[in-house]
DNA sequence: GATGAATGAGGTTTCATTCAT
DNA sequence: GATGAATGAAACCTCATTCAT
């Protein structure tokens, strides 16, 4: 189960890795303005100098924990989309259990990069723009001819696919806001939590009768 | 339209008000941690001390600002609820009009408040409190007598209470969160996007066929 | 004896005044760069924090250091210079003799100001821009307008009036640089050296023979 | 013409020597204090331990800069100037003319490391050592003997060669900084220059009517 | 012999909070 | 009651120097 910490690629050494996972974990439980480049340091065994030595300023190590995660897993993952959109389905639900199945492991692995992502989102600039280039770029594009083609094969009611993807995102992240955000530690079931996202799913965007 | 601004009951003075006001504004564009104290001050044309003569830390200034709306004026949007649940619907479509309509008046009305207590929630025990306490206490148990009598009338799916909420937070939610936190700025009619809910939330949480 | 202690007439309060002091001493002894706000601090006998208080940046600090003597300061001994241009005198000797004594007191109170000044020059153009302002605004008009006047009563050498005010500020600037700079703390007969530098300007910018 | 950067007799290879152009011109740019060892690494493509490797402490890399155009060329100048003073001249004036020639090359030359040198001065004892070992012993005591011949000749005013000495400095040196000091990048025309040097000095110096 | 990584000490600056006036 | 001044603590960041590789 492949975790945040293992891509950290752009780290060279040993340390260079302890101080990007231990922002990462800083970042998500206390948000950036909350956490100190010395608590960072100190969780990491390093010294405060070690991290700025990699990183000139600590936006450039915000930025250095997030931009990995979305910058080059996301698109990874959109690889294994844009594979599972090119097969057929005998109808929407398999594909959505297909699909949903995805991002709720990809939300699981990266969910603590992802709420840094969205903490800090209206904050740093820089962090809006590589959410936006990801989106627009690499997840939009091919989102858009799957749901079209699915419309046309008349599995899926009409609705600019835009509106389509945001009732999709929202109720799959209304799941991990749920999970991760509000009610972190409580045990669940995360089958039985797919099947309803599925079923859900389904009705929601099904043909209408 | 009440605006956030208008219920600061609790503010004898016109300099406590525009404290408020400015902590409100400074804590919703920047955060908590992102925002100092002198910020604040020189926002509400008042000196740094005038802000630690009505709030003994900074932390209490937050709950100033995020308390209100969440204690004072949910409950008063619950009794309308109340009152909503309380009518007959001729169908599911119907009743969801009127309830979808009442959220996105309420997020729209007091969306600075609100997008500071999701982003202050996990730092701040206080804050998460105050949501647990008015969800917990004020809307939980009204909504799950609504919602069991719907499904036993046959208009909705058979699914926990619970769970039913939180798809229709969700789906609110995803809207507001599009509309106000990642697209702020942005054209669109309220009215279209509200017949989208509904209908989307009608065909999700309808009866099976 | 002013000194330039007396002229902070911008420092409001004691502390303030401390600052501008303490700073004043350490630029001068250390440089700008090899000077510590913590040092100013503790010789001040007050909190580094108060310094900040007053200038935003340690770089505003100096200025507010070096800008009152050169603006305030060296205009109002304009003022003196100009009266003493407009006099009528024997010869050159009895002008040199006044003028020289002038510009050798006004070094001697605020030498540590002009060391300042001198060596911070090269590095902040903010230095060298008032500095530059001083010369070309105050001094440089009103000079020009009295050494043509002694060339055209044959009292003086005829030489560009700026490369006269370089001769005279060579050498009186000469015997400053020794007294302050090469070998500070050196007994000395200051009435005897003024007596030199007028015997040698007499002769080096009297007419030709 | 020789520069500084040819005199590095010290450094053995290329690396050493490009560490020493690159402190050279920082420390004259930016004073000692203000520039970084990492800065004067980065000019000089070397990396920092390079520094520590030749220089034990960054003074040392000073002292290494300031040290060889101060004890090695200077006197290799005096020679020269022994022998400019050995001859017979007609008159001050062609003595000047020779001297103050000889003394604005080596300005010109030099002038970088004349500017570390002076900024220095008052805040490392080590570099004050140098100078005043330079002047004492070497260039101070031949100095004095032809200033007494021209005096004896009646060549010359009566004036203690010290004082003598300080004049040429005085209005030598105010012609270099206003030329590479205060000015910079001024055009100019250096034999027009020495000539007015030369006619002001042999005013000055020569014997009282 | 050279370097990239590392660091302790210290740099400037900001912060929430207090207090004399 | 309100404020301008003040501050201890801690923030982010830089520096000269060392050391394992």
């Amino acid at each position: 189960m492949m975790t945040d910490e293992v891509l950290w690629s752009q780290a060279g050494t040993e340390k260079h890795r302890r101080i990007l996972d231990a922002a990462l974990e800083m970042f998500a439980e206390q948000g950036y303005a909350g956490t100190a480049t010395a608590e960072i340091a100190r969780k990491a065994g390093v010294s405060e100098a070690a991290i700025f030595r990699h990183y000139k300023t600590k936006k450039d190590l915000l930025i250095g924990v997030v931009a990995p995660v979305l910058r080059v897993v996301a698109p990874a993952l959109v690889a294994d989309v844009k594979q599972i959109m090119s097969q057929r389905y005998p109808d929407l639900r398999s594909f959505l259990a297909v699909l949903v199945k995805d991002r709720v492991g990809f939300v699981r692995r990266h969910h603590r990069v992802l709420r840094i992502a969205l903490q800090e989102l209206p904050f740093h600039p820089e962090v809006r723009a590589i959410v936006d280039e990801v989106f627009v770029r690499d997840i939009y594009p091919h989102a858009t001819g799957t749901i079209t083609d699915l419309q046309r094969r008349g599995e899926m009611m009409e609705l600019a696919p835009e509106l389509v993807m945001r009732t999709i995102i929202s109720i799959t992240a209304g799941h991990a806001v749920h999970r991760y955000y509000l009610r972190p530690g409580a045990p669940f079931d995360e089958a039985v939590e797919m099947e309803l996202l599925v079923r859900l799913l389904s009705k929601a965007l099904g043909p209408e009768r």
